[in-house]
RNA sequence: AGUCCCAUAGCUCAGCUGGUUAGAGUACUACACUGAUAAUGUAGGGGUCGGCGGUUCAAGUCCGCCUGGGACUACCA
């Protein structure tokens, strides 16, 4: 091994790509098993106990995988770094409709098929192993993104054992009495046969315009009336409109709102012409009344049904109609009052009744309606459902038996039975308006025939009854953002209804409940032996020919296959429902584990979780399942922290999506741009709950703004650390021995770890990598690093070359760890590199989260230092507009002095200033000169609380103050102001004041600070601009040459008049500054390179010794 | 329909409890720099802060309404 290469102790490395790098590390992290020691090397530490939100792997991962995992990642690594043990069980979601969907698709059948093309053995044997499909192409894209998840001993949800924790918590709640089989009115499909869920009717397209045949219909009031239409002549009838004239014959109820104002019109059926006197909302008049009409002589109405005339008898809120009965619409044998358990036809209140449309009054049919169900059993109205779930009339319904009330069957004359009963209502003087409707109305996906909301039999579970237990735990979670816990699922929780857990599905968890034929005995199954034990019985009763199997499947069909037996000796079927896949995913702290048939005790050290973080749709899904349970079962939050990130927009803010092609491919953001750009930029872009406008250009900027500057940075420090071979063991300079600028990127690291380490805390990871971004560009890079440049290649090495490698050393380091949790592979290569000194087993991951020295943060040291930057800027922006090069030294800046203190500020970062600018001297003027000019402007929060409305006035007034008036002002610290004639006093402090122009002087001011900038040239000067020239070129010489930067030189120059004094006067300084042993000044260097030195041609040689 | 989020420069975003030249990065243009070159510095143009109304001496910031984008939930005569 050569010396050299013995020497380089910080890997110094040519132009390596991103992607390498990872899979550098990646490659390290298997081969060093880091992801593990992660964990064991925390055992015995409190744990940070989170959840993975299993993930389905029968669809490909997206971008938007990528940003929640990140996210997830995020604090994981954070509370590891913060010492704690952090355990991360991977999981699938496997059960559901898109799993039987895709094994449809792949298999080319419907649901119709399932039970005779293909057996439901081997339709679930198909969906088990679609469901895990791109099972590899997840696991892949974990690892690639960083992901640190244990997918060795992920939980399945369609493992025995987890369903088998499904069935122990169901049977807890059946216990509780939470579970319960009632009649919901839910979408149904009568085309398909089958009950459909909210997702369903979601899917794209579901809802679609269709024009309606809708009726207002005329309900007779029965007498008695009340007092206040005692007097009234003839029948009185409430007019309610409907769009579903099917539903009127099995209407039970009308509803009104309690404060809605109506009126009793005397008026003309339009169709009959028969006199009439009709009750609707005062409001809605108009749509069936023209004011011109009012009052008219009905006598010369032209029976055409136009121009109706009209007259207002009496005016009454629908409170004061509740209770009254109306005669039945349409009555049939089949719906009479007998048929009804409950009262009908009655008025009722409803808080759903608006003035919008219609009438005012709701027709309400309580088996097709959830509203008027729900309201008709507040009013204890019963139902009537004349309609079977083919979608057609029962029998015993007149004309209309039998009839479809949608065209299901496709049948080539189909004729509306809407049209028909509005017929009928028309002939028999019931219908008051009939009309075309269009509106939106949800279809069955499959079919593309219209939904029926229909009365089911479903098993549910009583969230309601802990409603308010659910409100009141959820205000204890820190949800990120707070307005997603308080809005969208602070609002859910208020308007909870109860849990519909039935699915008439295949693939699913079976519900476990056995019941007899007649309902009255059942039983609820909490575990495997219990199945087993019950088998035995009616093995002996001979219902069943062998006990359970050992390997014994719980899924259909063989669940179905087990007969139970009653106490009395009868069989017991399993009600043939799956429970909803929210269940499965939502029992998944207990149901990973086992509980409590294995790990039992162990429970609390997994629950709850400090911590998930899912996509906000999951707000009413998976935060909303896990919540509902932990807190029925176990009175608990199931989480503490929740991050709800937003949605991955494509760049132009559309929805990502397949079919039109702007989905970004998370496998080829992933190799080209690397892993880290892409956290980094998700993270850094937006707030995690915004919705990220996914730009690859963004990505791209990551990587050369972030990574190329710490990159560029890493490569100065190694360059000349294995130079001086500085070594990381030697003693530390302390703090206060190291030059200004050292402890002043010191102090604003430790701002920096301290701000970070709070971030991350918050759950804030966009601040905390804004912070780091600042940090590393425009701190470290742009500051510190270009302002001491000279310091790591210049001179011998000393200590203060020593205090420069230690600060950036430690800078460097540091901001390794505090990027570790967003950047785990460039953080985890830049800390090797670092750390040469630490085994090959070293990672940034196995360490701590860096610690802050409070001692080390000096406020006023930072704001002078932003003094410092803001004067060099204002210099070198003066330059710019004179045209003086920076390698032009200048005699001097003056700076006035207009508040204390500030020449002891500037004094300490003097030279910082005159090194950056490149001017000898800094002159202080006092205003007391009489030349420097002053601005003075209001401070307007002081001011303004004390003024108020004459703020405006005084504002003028103060600006227009005079040189002599702001002079008196700062002299006596307070002065008097008229406004309107009434007299103030201004103190000093209620305004501002600032140097603003020094007059004959070249002068820029911001921010309060003026600079002026003395721009004549000396002899001296002008030589020395010269030489630095001269250094400049033969700088540029020796690298074009490819001397090294310790390499020595000897330099020629032809001799030239106009460079000869500078060359004699600063001959030390160019031979200091380009490491040359001598200069040389020769009459004639013909072979040399000619060099344009401020527009003189000089030739230089130079040659390496 | 309800609830929530978002709207500031061409693009991506800051802007704390209301306080007076509305910022940064990026892109563009010009100049400079070149022993960090995946750079860097300086200057420049570019904004009725989505619209309307209100509160206030003062509104990008607070309130109301509306428009547009997105999400979820529900679906109603």
């Amino acid at each position: 091994m050569s010396e050299s290469v013995y020497n380089k102790k910080f890997k110094e490395h040519k132009s390596v790509h991103p992607v390498d790098i990872e899979k550098e590390v990646l490659d390290f992290w298997k081969r060093e098993k880091i992801f593990e020691k992660s964990i064991s090397s925390r055992e015995g530490a409190p744990a940070y106990v989170f959840y993975e939100g299993p993930p389905s792997a029968n669809g490909m991962p997206g971008i938007h995988h990528v940003l929640s995992r990140t996210i997830k990642d995020i604090f994981c690594r954070y509370k590891t770094l913060k010492g704690f043990q952090v355990h991360r069980k991977g999981g699938w979601d496997t059960h559901g409709l898109p799993v039987e969907l895709q094994v449809e698709k792949v298999l080319g059948i419907t649901k119709k098929d399932i039970g005779t093309k293909i057996s439901v053995e081997d339709y679930n044997t198909k969906c088990r192993e679609e469901v895990m499909k791109f099972k590899d192409a997840w696991d892949d894209i974990t690892q690639k993104m960083g992901y640190w998840v244990d997918l060795e001993h992920p939980y399945i949800t369609f493992d025995n054992d987890y369903i088998e924790t499904l069935w122990y918590l169901l049977k807890e709640l059946y216990k509780k009495d939470f579970l319960y089989k009632g009649l919901k009115i839910q979408p149904y499909s009568p085309a398909a046969g089958t009950g459909l869920s909210s997702a369903e009717l979601n899917l794209p397209g579901c809802y679609k315009m269709v024009k309606d045949t809708t009726a207002v219909a005329q309900f007779k009031l029965q007498s008695p009336f009340p007092k206040h239409l005692a007097d009234i002549e003839g029948d009185v009838h409430i007019l309610a409109w409907t769009t579903t004239p099917w539903t009127l014959p099995s209407n039970t109820a009308l509803a009104m709102g309690k404060n809605i104002e109506y009126v009793l019109v005397k008026t003309i059926n339009p169709y009959t012409h028969a006199p009439l006197n009709a009750v609707l909302a005062k409001v809605l008049m108009s749509n069936f009344f023209h004011p011109e009409q009012e009052n008219k002589d009905f006598s010369t109405y032209q029976q055409d049904g136009k121009n109706i005339p009209y007259k207002v008898l009496a005016s009454f809120k629908g409170a004061e109609l509740a209770g009254l009965s109306y005669e039945q619409l349409l009555p049939f044998e089949a719906n009479t009052k007998e048929h009804i358990e409950g009262d009908a036809f009655k008025i009722i209140l409803g808080d759903f009744v608006t003035t919008e449309d219609g009438t005012g009054i709701v027709h309400i049919a309580p088996s097709f309606g959830a509203d008027d169900m729900k309201v008709a059993a507040e009013n204890g109205i019963g139902s009537l459902t004349m309609v079977d779930k083919e979608g057609k009339f029962i029998d015993g319904m007149g004309p209309y038996s039998g009839r479809f009330v949608k065209d299901y069957k496709d049948e080539p004359n189909y004729v509306s039975v809407d049209v028909d009963i509005v017929i009928q209502l028309k002939k028999e003087n019931k219908a008051f308006k009939v009309e075309k409707y269009e509106h939106t109305y949800p279809h069955c996906w499959r079919t593309d025939k219209p939904v029926l909301y229909y009365p089911l039999d479903s098993w549910f579970i009583k969230v309601t009854a802990v409603k308010e237990r659910m409100i009141e735990l959820n205000k204890t979670i820190n949800w990120k953002p707070a307005s997603t816990g308080e809005g969208r699922f602070g609002m859910w929780l208020e308007n909870l209804v109860d849990w519909n857990l039935s699915r008439s599905r295949f693939w699913g968890t079976p519900l476990p409940i056995w019941r007899t034929e007649d309902g009255e005995e059942e039983i609820c199954i909490g575990s495997v032996a219990e199945l087993r034990s019950e088998v035995l019985k009616s093995v002996a009763m001979g219902f069943m020919d062998a006990p359970l199997a050992d390997d014994f499947d719980l899924h259909k069909p063989y669940v179905d296959q087990i007969i139970l037996t009653s106490s009395k000796g009868t069989p017991m079927k399993r009600e043939s429902d799956l429970i909803d896949v929210w269940f499965d995913s939502g029992a998944m702290p207990y149901a990973q584990i086992h509980y409590p048939f294995e790990n039992k005790e162990q429970l609390h050290q997994v629950f709850p979780a400090d911590f998930i973080a899912e996509g906000v749709d999951q707000t009413r899904g998976w935060f909303y399942t896990l919540h509902a349970i932990s807190t029925m079962l176990f009175d608990s939050v199931a989480y503490k922290n929740v991050v709800s990130n937003g949605l991955v927009l494509d760049k132009n803010g559309n929805k990502m999506s397949k079919r039109l092609g702007n989905a970004a491919d998370p496998f080829q953001t992933l190799g080209k741009y690397g892993a880290d750009a892409t956290r980094w930029y998700m993270i850094s872009n937006s707030q995690p709950w915004d919705n990220l406008k996914f730009d690859l250009e963004g990505i791209e900027e990551v990587n050369r703004k972030l990574y190329g500057t710490l990159y560029n940075t890493y490569a100065f420090f190694s360059l000349y650390a294995n130079i001086d071979q500085f070594s990381v063991v030697e003693e530390q300079i302390p703090l206060s021995e190291r030059p200004e600028i050292d402890r002043w990127v010191i102090s604003l690291l430790n701002t920096l770890v301290k701000n970070v380490d709070a971030f991350y805390a918050d759950y804030e990871p966009t601040k905390a990598t804004r912070e780091i971004q600042t940090f590393v560009n425009d701190h470290l890079s742009n500051w510190y690093v270009r302002l001491c440049r000279r310091r790591f290649w210049k001179g011998e090495y000393s200590k203060d070359k020593i205090a420069a490698y230690q600060t950036l050393y430690q800078c460097l380091e540091t901001v390794a760890r505090l990027m570790a949790p967003v950047a785990p592979f460039y953080s985890d290569y830049l800390y090797k590199c670092l750390h040469t000194e630490l085994d090959d087993a070293a990672s940034v991951h196995l360490g701590l989260f860096p610690e802050v020295d409070f001692v080390a943060i000096n406020e006023d040291l930072e704001k002078r230092m932003d003094i410092a930057q803001e004067i060099s800027s204002m210099v070198l922006s003066l330059r710019k507009k004179q045209s003086i090069k920076v390698r032009q030294p200048l005699q001097r800046i003056m700076l006035p002095v207009v508040r204390e203190g500030f020449v002891e500020q500037v004094e300490q970062v003097k030279e910082l200033i005159l090194n950056e600018v490149n001017v000898k001297e800094i002159e202080y003027v006092n205003d007391t000169s009489g030349i420097v000019k002053k601005r003075i402007k209001p401070n307007f929060k002081v001011l303004g609380k004390k003024l108020g409305g004459k703020m405006k006035m005084a504002a003028d007034a103060i600006q227009q103050f005079s040189q002599v008036e702001i002079q008196q002002l700062e002299n006596a610290g307070n002065k008097e102001l008229y406004l309107d004639g009434e007299r103030f006093e201004i103190a000093l402090e209620e305004v501002e004041i600032f140097s603003d122009d020094i007059e004959g002087w070249l002068v820029t001011s911001n921010n309060g600070i003026t600079v002026a900038l003395d721009i004549h040239l000396s002899d001296s000067l002008l030589n020395e601009g010269l030489a630095r020239e001269l250094v400049n070129r033969i700088q540029n010489e020796r690298k074009d040459a490819g001397f090294f930067v310790t390499d020595y030189i000897k330099i020629h120059v032809e001799e030239n008049e106009s460079i000869k004094d500078a060359l004699i006067e600063f001959k030390q300084y160019i031979c200091g500054e380009t490491l040359a042993k001598d200069l040389y000044m020769v009459s004639s260097l013909p072979e040399a390179k000619e060099m344009d030195i401020n527009e003189v041609m000089v030739r230089i040689l130079i040659e390496k010794i």
